[in-house]
DNA sequence: GCCAACGTTGGC
DNA sequence: GCCAACGTTGGC
């Protein structure tokens, strides 16, 4: 199983509207790297629910609940996809991003090396110290 | 509000 | 194919 983490500003779309929700699909990723990576993901795998700009923070935990599938929200015939993600839980604690810059386990975590990119793996150690740090 | 990082676009 | 200009993201 693969660990992943996907980035969303709240004011866009909150987890708590996907809890609301039960899930949607992860649509309106327009960077071929991200793309990638959608692509990669397997159901089953476990996916980091971060709310970037006004909080920074990891939020809650997500699972893929189904391949990746092209974008409805895109032009057909276009390359981009979307993967359904369904909540599992939040974290009993939100980490912030100050939090895991100050985690010496998580100085290689992806989301510090390449911040602009919103989807992202992220290592089974890493996904482990996060869900240690969000715990009570 | 500013700016760094970085991806894309278009002129040459 | 190079590179300047420009747009977007996201941290500060």
């Amino acid at each position: 199983m693969k660990h992943w983490l996907v980035k969303s500003e709240p004011e866009a779309y909150s987890w708590a509207t996907f809890v609301q929700e039960d899930g949607t699909p992860w649509t309106g990723v327009r960077n071929y790297q991200a793309r990638n990576n959608l692509n990669l993901m397997q159901p089953g795998d476990l996916v980091l629910y971060y709310h970037s700009v006004s909080e920074k923070a990891v939020v809650g935990i997500a699972e893929v609940a189904a391949p990746a599938h092209p974008d409805a929200t895109a032009e057909a015939g276009s390359p981009w996809v979307a993967v359904p993600l369904r909540p599992v839980q939040a974290l009993a604690r939100p980490v912030s991003l100050a939090q895991l810059k100050a985690n010496t386990r998580l100085a290689e975590l992806a989301l510090l090396r390449q911040s602009r990119l919103s989807v992202l793996p992220v290592r089974p150690e890493e996904f482990d110290a996060i869900l240690a740090m969000g715990a009570k």
